[in-house]
DNA sequence: CTGAAAGCGCTTACAG
DNA sequence: CTGAAAGCGCTTACAG
């Protein structure tokens, strides 16, 4: 049989004192935590030590304070048995900054309902309150979402979200500004011909695109023709490769390293090069780990500030725990990418423009 | 202003029933629950709807309901930015497992007080008790696991664990046979002069040594020299090879990939090769991913079934959860390892043992 | 079948 | 400086 553990009004009758008092002495952020006589501090000390007492959390809570307990929602598996996981770094960076605030992670792993999605509500019930604040990564459920921001609680979503019912405090890499930063390099070198290809449309591809065409209106005033389009990787053929470089686009911009690949791939067996024929790069660097190391390196591609993210989103949470009880606009933050890489772009061949 | 959230007795309030009635229906596992009627139920499900209702994780716990949070504490981190990490392999088990459970995993990331070792207990609060239960991963501190057995707290420790006031709950890897098997390959291919090595004496190197041991004793019935000491990485030296080759010892046992990795090296730089003039093995594989890939492969080594000890951790630690009210006996759990590689083991050289 | 009530172990005004 | 008391939102006998 489990015995049950001392409470505070266990140590209150040893020390000789009222329950209150220990609870104030337990709680040095209190008001009234400074009015405690040095002595009595003393006899809950050794009353505490005698019984091994430990705090509830779970009456703590209830009874108003806090858990320090961080929730971490990801829709995906935390622990990839390949460990190369997309989360990964963020989850990094997540880690460190809970330490660093002196949080627990809660790690929210049996919200999927068999369908392949992880839902924060289940029965209606919201498995996230347990946590004093939660982190959001991956979540596509905006209807979920709004329901979170209804309630008031307290999160910060990892990647850009807009959703309808108001803002939401997220924080997010700066893809257009990276986007638009390596269109611009590429069109100081002669470029004039764009293509803009992506995996899924998604806030992040909104924010790339702008950046695309932010590019293309700063830094050619005459037309320009540009391809602009939806892909799986499975679909970049040498044929498809072909099609693209033959409509004469020369800068091509993939939203995954895997699609950059696959077209340097497929326009190298029909006998183009790259950056000789054209110029390639990617706007994110997602699933680096399973291209040659080769690739990695040389392709052009923007940095996701990963860790940085999660470290952020760890520092705006703690801030809106803090001052859950005040009227309280959304934080969203946006983080500087850097761009990596260099040897996939390179000057439009003369042939190029006299062809085009 | 955060908005209150809605309560049982809201809820009942609006579905003209009691609150313990509501809390009837959303216990289904609860005795009364299926003396509640279809009518009442559907009133009580439309409120719960309607007022947005979730049910406060903290108030059930302290009633006495469970909040399926299974903890984790690991001394170290658990997202580590190499991401090789010593304890991703368990993670992954663990997490998986968990899913199957319908557990939360409740990571304790901040417990480390600077010591650079992570405790358990701060400021006498034990910070686990927060989870149903915790599986613990890579504590040293045997005070901290004596007292959380006292206070009858469900837990599982990962890697086997001798403590003096009684059994604990572990679910250890098999070096005993592990060591057994590798040892006896050896023998059986004339190995007489043997070596073990290893890094720390813990525990599993006791299962080791009672592994070598037992091999010693079951192959070879005359005297047999062998070497036995501790040693790091760093005193691998090709003069530390020499001294045990001249010695005639043949057959070497290393607790860690990368100390049979640098006795190779250090070997062949005083030439001898393996399995040419010595057989050598690793009664781990720890930290393999930082090894050269061949050495990975061809090395013969002690696999241990990390991901299989995670998730027979977390069934265990249910178990120990579910039967927490009834006496218990510890659950120790071995679970057999398999052995990899193959070319470092070769049959004794003829004027190897013309000289021994 | 359903409700009134005790109790889980805390925090926090409030009263002295 | 310290204590008595209300209340946090549930679960679970208990009574009907």
């Amino acid at each position: 049989m489990r015995k049950k553990q001392p409470t505070q009004a266990d140590v209150a009758k040893l020390a000789g004192v009222s329950q209150s008092t220990v609870s104030i002495i337990l709680n040095p952020q209190g008001k009234d935590h400074l009015l405690i006589s040095e002595e009595t501090r003393e006899k809950v000390q050794a009353a505490i030590q005698e019984l091994g007492y430990v705090i509830n959390p779970a009456a703590r809570t209830l009874a108003g304070g806090q858990n320090r307990l961080m929730g971490v929602f990801i829709n995906g598996s935390a622990f990839p048995l390949d460990q190369h996981g997309f989360y990964h770094p963020y989850l990094v960076g997540i880690e460190e900054a809970c330490i660093r605030h002196d949080y627990d992670m809660l790690l929210f792993t049996r919200s999927d309902g068999g369908e392949g999605v992880r839902r924060i509500y289940r029965n209606g019930l919201n498995h996230l309150r347990i946590a004093d604040g939660s982190i959001l990564l991956g979540l596509e459920n905006k209807e979920e979402l709004a329901r979170l921001m209804k309630e008031e609680y307290p999160f910060v979503f990892i990647g850009k979200r807009e959703v309808p019912d108001g803002d939401i405090s997220y924080v997010a890499a700066d893809y257009f500004r990276g986007t638009q930063t390596i269109l611009s390099r590429m069109m100081a070198l002669g470029h004039r011909q764009t293509g803009f290809f992506y995996r899924l449309y998604n806030d992040a591809t909104k924010d790339r695109e702008r950046g695309y065409h932010a590019a293309l209106a700063e830094n050619y005033h005459s037309s320009v023709t540009h391809m602009k389009r939806q892909l799986t990787v499975q679909e970049i053929t040498p044929a498809f490769c072909r099609d693209v470089l033959d409509a004469g686009v020369t800068a091509i911009l993939m939203e995954e390293p895997a699609m950059a690949h696959a077209f340097a791939e497929g326009a190298r067996q029909i006998g183009r090069t790259c950056p000789d024929d054209f110029s390639i790069a990617a706007l994110s660097d997602n699933d680096l780990a399973y291209l040659p190391t080769q690739v990695a390196q040389e392709l052009v591609m923007i940095n996701i500030p990963k860790l940085a993210m999660g470290a952020a989103a760890v520092h705006m949470l703690n801030q809106l725990i803090v001052d859950r009880n005040k009227a309280h606009d959304a934080i969203q933050m946006t983080i500087p990418v850097t761009i990596s890489g260099g040897s996939t772009i390179g000057t439009v061949r003369v042939e190029e423009e006299l062809q085009g």
